[in-house]
DNA sequence: ACCTGAACACCGTTCAAGT
DNA sequence: ACCTGAACACCGTTCAAGT
């Protein structure tokens, strides 16, 4: 469990688990996933690569580690206990969501890892708890779960795609244009604006009010 | 555009790009794609990797043209015109589900790219054409073509990577159950069997229902 | 106990040179 | 035109040895 023992015996550790998420996160939001190596968290916490394995057995674990951190908190957004119980689900997704959109490539750190730390299951117990309160059966709350969460991520994975440098000159939307150009693809060419908006909260909102209505529906 | 010109001057070439894509594919099957290097690539085609660079720019390209060719004939499934709208719409979302199984980390791939080809546009077209051709607005036929989209790639990326080996002996429900166990969790204790269950397409039918009785509703 | 130094076994990508 | 060979600038991870 605990590898490096409490006893403050010897000097004092240039490292830790905390810090070095911490700095970890600071690294994902200056450069990305992609730079973020353990040999520039290593220099950034003024220590050579290898040491970083006393506190993470592997840069998997560390990620997984970042992804837990970012979610703090988020278990808190439902609110209380007496407002809608779709208003406190869906305070829970805005609040996943935005918890992502706060570190640079968050989404992909989230959706690469599998914590079962407290912030995550907290997170979970709550989004269930709200569903179970107010009548849920317990197979529809926790599917329910599975597609506020799959649906959260994989949208705000989508979204920060989409805010990135774009791999060239071609922006996202220039290369829509030109093939919808082309007249084979007809629905797209007529909702083009739509597709190339970036309001992407309007769009996660639709797609959560879909999920919201279609659990009112599933409730009877 | 075409960067090896069209007349065959010279040897025969032991690489294309659709060769490639394919071994690519089954590389990606037989291995995953941690394991499928540019490298490893290059000497199942008998090449150097420096090789690839003719046919593909970077890696990232050929990744791209992989996820493109993964969902091909997709856009298909939509059936006859005739048919309910909300099916015509479930089968394209359960034929990109089913797509994106195909492969061993085929929804990794294809979340990680961006294609613009025929296959993924002809998709979209097919299943934006099925809303507004019963009738609902470009707006909100562009914003569920996200919804569905995004619910269904975020599933399929939790589906694939609950199947995968596991990082340990340690399994993802064993982890849960423990920790539900310290009582922390009273609801997750509650959905427990739900939660771990393995029974991927129920979860999958229930968040695709949520959406399109979500959109029965919105359409009023 | 904590970290260094150095190595191991790789990566993606580029490009002169061969055929 | 197509591919090789070799290099460049990196990776994650391990581990004896130092302090």
């Amino acid at each position: 469990m605990s590898s490096p023992s409490s006893p403050t015996r010897g000097r004092p550790a240039r490292l830790d688990q905390a810090r070095t998420i911490q700095t970890a996160l600071g690294l994902l939001n200056e450069s990305g996933l992609d730079a973020l190596t353990m040999r520039r968290l290593a220099d950034a916490m003024g220590v050579q690569a290898g040491a970083l394995y006393r506190y993470f057995a592997t840069k998997q674990d560390l990620l997984t580690a970042m992804a837990e951190r970012m979610v703090g908190g988020v278990a808190d957004a439902a609110g209380p206990t007496g407002d809608d119980w779709s208003e406190r689900a869906a305070r829970l997704a805005r609040a996943l969501r935005k918890a992502l959109l706060a570190h640079r490539d968050g989404a992909r750190v989230f959706a690469g890892t599998h914590s079962t730390g407290p912030n995550t299951l907290g997170f979970a117990d709550s989004l269930v708890g709200v569903l179970r309160e107010t009548g849920f059966g317990d197979e529809e709350a926790a599917r329910a779960l599975y597609a506020v969460v799959n649906f959260t991520v994989g949208h705000t994975l989508e979204e920060q795609a989409a805010l990135r440098p774009g791999d060239g000159g071609t922006t996202d939307a220039g290369v829509l244009h030109e093939a919808v150009a082309t007249g084979a693809y007809p629905h797209l060419a007529a909702t083009l604006p739509v597709l190339t908006s970036t309001d992407f909260t309007a769009h996660f909102e639709f797609g959560l009010r879909l999920l919201l209505d279609g659990l009112r529906a599933v409730r009877r």
